[in-house]
DNA sequence: ACTATATGTGCAAGCGTTTGCATTATATTT
DNA sequence: AAATATAATGCAAACGCTTGCACATATAGT
C-alpha cells in the first residue's frame, strides 16, 4: 500500500556509485571520503530518503528496540518507570515498545511471544498479578533475548531484577502508625501469589508482633484489590464490634476507594481511623485529608533496569542478582492525630 | 548477541522439503497437504521455531504494526483511547507501538521519523500542544503511510480526523452552571493554538452571551495549564473584588488543582464557588465534593480511529473528513447548590 | 488411452541493508 | 623507480522470509 519509497539503490544509481558506498556514507563510515559523503547525503536529502529499519534490522540482526511489558499503561508508577527507561534508552539509540498485560497471564505470554518474533534486543518486564509460573519466561529466554524483571518478579527465574523494598515499606508504615498511637491496624493486601504482596504480608505480621500490637486475622486480608473486594472488606471492618483504627492499603487506588468509603460512613480521617497507602499517585494529594503513602522511585527503577539490560545486550553480562530500591514514606494528614 | 535461532530453512532441511513449503505450511496455505502441514508444524514446535517478524515484514513490505502517538502515557483519556485501538487492532492481527511526545513538537517530529523508518503500516496521532504547523505530517505522509488524527488535530492537514465535540462540551457546561444560578463564570483554558482550546474559548464566549451573562476578560484565560499557571490565575481570581462564582477548567488535572486551591482559601464548593471540568479522570470522584465533568468517549474514539485507519490501509480508502464524537456531561456535587 | 484439471511441492528471485573481502587509485617509503 | 602502505570504492553474499511460476503427480472427463 505504501508509496514505493526510495532506497539506497536509487541513490546509488543516480550518483553512479555502489549501494554499499551509499550505505557506508549514510552511516558515516570513516572509509568514505568527505566529498562522496557530502554528495550522497545531499542526494538522499533531496530524494527524501528514509532508512528502512526493517531491512537494516534484518541485516544487522538487531532491532535497537527494547520491549517493555507492564500490567497497565494508566498507572503512575509504571509511567514513571517508562520515563526512566526511555531516558537511558533514547541516549543509547534504542527505542522502546510498550505493551500492557492488563494483569492477564495469557496476555503476558502472548506479548512475550510477539516480542520474541519482533526480535526486540531485550525486554524489561513487570509480571502480571496472575503470573505464578515461569515457563513462558524460560521459553522466551530460549530465544537468547536478555530480560530484566522489575517490581513484580519471580525469583525462580534467573535474570537481573530490580525491586522495591516492600518489606521495609510495610514495616515503616506500621511503625509510623504505631508511633502515632493507632492500635488496631488493618492491612488490605493484594494476592499473595505476587512477591510484592507476600512481602507486605510478612512485614505486616512481623512488625505488629515487634510493636506488641495484636494481629487479628480479620484485619489481615489478601484480596484481588478490585473495587468490590475493597468495598466488601471495608464494609465488614467498619461495621464490626472491633473496628480497625488504621488501614494500610496495598496501593494508592485502594487507598482512594477506602477513603471514600470511610467518608461515606461519616467516620473521620485520621481521628477515628487512619489511612496509609503503600504506593503513590498524585490523586493522593488532592483528597482531603491528603493520604500518607510510600513514594516509589519509579524513574530510578526504570533507569537502573535499562542500564542493566544494556550491559547484558552490549557486553553479554549475565547476572542473577536483585537490586533493591529504596523508597520514602511521606507522612500526610491521613495518619496522625492532632492531639 | 542472540542465540542463533532456528529458521524455516532448518525445518526444511530436517524434513527434506523446500523452505517455501515450510513457509506456506506455517502460514496455513491451502496449497499444502494436511499431512505435510502436520509434519512441519510438529517439527517447528519441537525445534522451538519462532517466526522472524523482521524478515517477514521485509519480505511482505508490511509490518502489521500501527504507531500510536499521544502527548502523555499517564493520562486517563489517552489510555482509554489506546485500549480502544488495541481492541480493534488485536482482532485484525495488528500490534501497536505507542510513543509519547510529552507535548514537545520536536519529540513529535522525531517520533514520526522513526515510525516512518520502522515502516509502521499506519499511524494514529494526537498532536502535541506545541504543534502549530503540519510540515512534519506532510513529510511523513510522503512515505505513503496512512494517518488518522484524533482529539488534537490540525484541519489544514488532509486526513481523517476523530474529535470530541468540544464546542458543545463547553456550551453545556456553561448552560448547566447558568441554570444553577451561577453568574460570574470563569474559564481556565488551554493554549489557543490548539483546536480543542480555541473551540472551548469560542463556545465560552458564545454561550455566555446567549445566556445573557457578563464576559469579564479576566475570567476568560488562555494558559499553558501548568500548576504555576493555575495557581497564579486562581490566586488572582480569588483575591479580586469581583470573584468568579464558578470555574470551568480545561481538563481534570486543572480541576483537581483548582479544587485544592479553593479549599485552601476556605471557600466552599459549590456554595461559594462552583467547579466543573472539561475532561474526566477517576480522581474526580474521590475528592470532596466530587467534581462535575465531561466524560469523553475515549474507547470509542480509539475504536473509530483504528477502524478508519484499517479502511485506509487495507482498502486504500482516502478521506479528509472529521468525525465528531459525542460526550456526556456528568453532574456531580461541585456544581449545584442545595438551596 | 489421451488430453484437460486439480493438487501439492520446489525453484529462485526479491524485500533493502550491511559487511568482509577484493580491487583500484593514490600516497609514502626506500 | 620499484615496492609497499594507505585510502576509497565496488562486488557479492548474507539476513530469513514470501511468492509467482514452473513442475510433477494424480484425478477426472471424453
Amino acid at each position: 500500500m505504501a508509496k514505493s519509497s526510495i532506497t539506497i539503490n536509487d541513490i546509488a544509481r543516480e550518483l553512479n556509485v555502489a549501494p554499499s558506498t551509499v550505505s557506508r556514507a549514510l552511516n558515516n563510515s570513516p572509509k568514505i571520503s568527505d566529498f562522496t559523503k557530502q554528495k550522497i547525503i545531499e542526494k538522499a536529502e533531496k530524494l527524501g530518503y528514509n532508512l528502512n529499519m526493517v531491512a537494516s534490522s534484518l541485516s544487522r540482526s538487531r532491532t535497537n528496540t527494547i520491549g517493555v511489558v507492564i500490567p497497565f499503561l494508566n498507572n503512575f508508577f509504571y509511567s514513571e518507570v517508562i520515563n526512566g527507561i526511555e531516558e537511558i534508552a533514547y541516549n543509547k539509540g534504542y527505542r522502546i515498545l510498550v505493551a500492557q498485560t492488563k494483569d492477564s497471564f495469557d496476555k503476558e505470554k502472548e506479548i512475550l511471544r510477539t516480542m520474541s518474533a519482533t526480535r526486540v534486543d531485550g525486554v524489561i518486564a513487570c509480571l502480571s498479578s496472575e503470573t505464578t509460573t515461569t515457563d513462558h519466561l524460560r521459553s522466551f529466554s530460549a530465544g537468547g533475548i536478555p530480560m530484566v524483571l522489575f517490581d513484580r518478579v519471580r525469583f525462580d527465574f534467573s535474570c537481573r531484577k530490580v525491586v522495591i523494598d516492600n518489606y521495609s515499606a510495610m514495616q515503616q508504615s506500621v511503625s509510623h502508625l504505631a508511633r502515632s498511637g493507632y492500635k488496631n491496624i488493618a492491612h488490605l493486601g493484594g494476592p499473595s501469589s505476587c512477591n510484592i504482596y507476600s512481602e507486605h504480608a510478612k512485614a505486616f505480621k512481623d512488625t505488629l508482633k515487634k510493636a506488641g500490637l495484636p494481629l487479628l486475622p480479620q484485619f489481615h486480608l489478601s484480596t484481588n484489590l478490585t473495587e468490590e473486594d475493597i468495598a466488601e472488606a471495608v464494609g465488614i471492618w467498619l461495621n464490626a464490634e472491633i473496628k480497625p483504627d488504621a488501614i494500610i492499603t496495598a496501593n494508592s487506588h485502594a487507598a482512594l476507594v477506602v477513603s471514600k468509603l470511610i467518608r461515606e460512613q461519616k467516620l473521620s480521617i485520621p481521628e477515628e481511623i487512619a489511612l496509609t497507602s503503600l504506593t503513590c499517585e498524585p490523586a493522593l494529594h488532592f483528597v482531603e485529608p491528603q493520604i500518607t503513602s510510600i513514594e516509589l522511585p519509579g524513574g530510578d527503577t526504570g533507569r537502573t533496569s535499562m542500564t542493566y539490560l544494556l550491559n547484558e545486550i552490549e557486553h553479554g553480562e549475565q547476572k542473577n542478582d536483585t537490586t533493591i530500591k529504596p523508597f520514602q514514606l511521606i507522612i500526610r494528614n491521613s495518619s496522625f492525630r492532632n492531639k
